[in-house]
DNA sequence: ATATGTATGCTCATCATGAGTATTAGAAGA
DNA sequence: TCTTCTAATACTCATGATGAGCATACATAT
């Protein structure tokens, strides 16, 4: 468009021009009722975990198609849904080695896949997240990690002069919610960009270059390559926020399973607990599941049904959770 | 991560990496109570409008410095709200002429002010965004654009065999509502893409390559250049989605106004009418609203009540539209 | 004074949601 | 066989949120 333009613009005139890289990141995921998992890579940098990646190519027609040929032939795995999810680009973060310091951009896509054992790359394997982020995960009562994570955050809000500190006061607040209580599962790029912020998670010292100091001992998590615990956060909170209001969940059940399944299921992808009762009502008002007629015993007490998912939904519901008061 | 193990693929040798290009393209909105408005500027390319953009530079630290940095050059505006949109790549669309066929990535963001007139650049100006998506606005009752868009689309339909033709039916259906009368507002996307595979928009023709055919003429809505209609279409579907759960209006709303403007202002953006009376108990309710004490005259009827948005919610709503049962 | 065109107040039936209580059906152990 | 466990299912109930309207209050134009 405008661009063109470039007379008007005197920095231009540098010409460095050092041409962003382009890379294609994925987060797979898949879940058991007991563990959300996301599939990860070894790699040379620090022996850290990182997500199946590669650079975009000029045979890629698509971004979508690229990510789906890098992820083929490094795993095996034929993805089903696919997402975009962000484009990160920040220069100051994920170590970046580029020559001239020029941008290296991450093109990060969201996939939802039935767990399989993943091949083709020698070092690819399913890791549960709340391994990377334990303060997400309060199915069992309050995640330990807090313990840790609550003093040292609000350490750091009151080491600013008055107006930071309160500033950073809501925002600790808003994300954690430790006065009132109140945990908003989807926030979880937040509280992980606060983390950062506050220098409570080693990429923050790592990209930062300074040395590991004590602060890193305490550092809740483990850390990954490059940005891509930022990426996981954002995929994780995508998500979250996603079954809400779609269908989603699907994606990773197998073809039959039981209510409770389904509950599990949904409880270890959102990290809360869900008054069962209810849960089930809400899925059957809306019609989610069909029964396939069988039963099972395997679950411990009183033998359950087995459902599975009526496809007919995705056409079924019209608008989800339209909050305007429409006219007619 | 893995992508250095380029042995094994052998059309990476091929080299040609035409090293993509990365843009930064912006969808500044603006709203008055009867027009929701985009700011476009009209390049060189067959004159067509387009959204303001630049080239992303190794100076910028980050994608959203770099945009701001490139708006306010072109404009003049320094934008407040802005979000990262959806990143656009496919090598077909957009009449990229880039010489070896690299891909054109164009990283869009969605950017909320109150309107000002815009500067710098010449050829900057408001438009109405229903000049490009006409049968998107259905506040006059049904858009007129539809009557040209259901037979062809139908006809679009048949067109094909008997299992592509149920699929296509079912995606129009999904989409447009013609039958069901259900119409999503948020689909906007959803809506211009089924457009471009059927061929009744004119970028649908420009990146086939084909002559301007009589479809042409059918064509609905004014074209963009670029991709620039389908990012405009990623941004309204967003947008409308977002006032839903998010108090983003009042980005797009000046200091003071009345319910009555309010709900104008929601109703042009999200193309439908509201009850009025529930519209102004649900903005009550929520408390996002608060008096300024003043009236004014200036409404026709009855004096109105100036209010002004209470910032306060920002921190106050926790949850937005939990759907899950939660314990506890 | 009357007509018009909002702005605001209130009512009401219905539906969705949060929290429980009660009952039922297999499996494993006493 | 009789308990005891562990879940699966069935229902209840109070509260809130929502969709649709009716009625009344204030201005300006006729």
């Amino acid at each position: 468009m405008v661009s063109s333009s470039s007379a008007r613009r005197p920095k231009a005139r540098v010409q460095h021009h050092a041409a962003p890289t382009v890379d294609l990141s994925a987060v797979i995921m898949a879940a058991t009722p007991d563990e959300p998992r996301v599939l990860t890579v070894r790699g040379q940098p620090h022996q850290l975990d990182g997500l199946p990646s590669g650079p975009l190519r000029s045979e890629h027609r698509t971004l979508e198609a690229g990510l789906r040929t890098w992820v083929a032939e490094q795993t095996q795995l034929t993805l089903g849904y696919v997402e975009q999810l962000y484009t990160f680009g920040d220069r100051d973060r994920a170590e970046a080695d580029i020559q001239g310091g020029g941008h290296a951009l991450s093109i990060a896509y969201l996939a939802l896949v039935r767990e399989a054992r993943p091949a083709g790359l020698a070092h690819a394997a399913w890791q549960n997240w709340y391994g990377y982020l334990p303060w997400e995960d309060w199915r069992n009562g309050r995640p330990k990690a807090l313990g840790v994570i609550e003093p040292a955050l609000k350490a750091w809000a009151r080491a600013g002069g008055k107006t930071l500190r309160q500033f950073r006061e809501e925002r600790i607040e808003l994300t954690f919610g430790f006065e009132s209580g109140t945990w908003t599962d989807e926030r979880v790029l937040e509280r992980y960009e606060l983390l950062y912020e506050a220098g409570l998670v080693s990429e923050a010292l790592r990209d930062a270059q300074k040395p590991v100091s004590s602060k890193v001992r305490l550092a809740p998590g483990q850390p990954m390559a490059l940005d891509h615990r930022r990426i996981l956060a954002t995929a994780i909170g995508r998500l979250r926020g996603k079954i809400k209001y779609r269908p989603v969940i699907f994606e990773l059940m197998p073809a039959s399973f039981t209510l409770l399944d389904l509950q599990r299921t949904v409880e270890a992808l959102s990290g809360v607990r869900l008054h069962k009762q209810n849960f089930r009502r809400l899925v059957e008002m809306q019609g989610l599941v069909e029964e396939t007629g069988e039963i099972t015993t395997e679950t411990g007490g009183r033998p359950a049904r087995l459902v599975r998912f009526r496809r007919e939904v995705l056409i079924e519901r019209p608008a989800p959770g339209v909050r305007l008061p429409r006219l007619r």
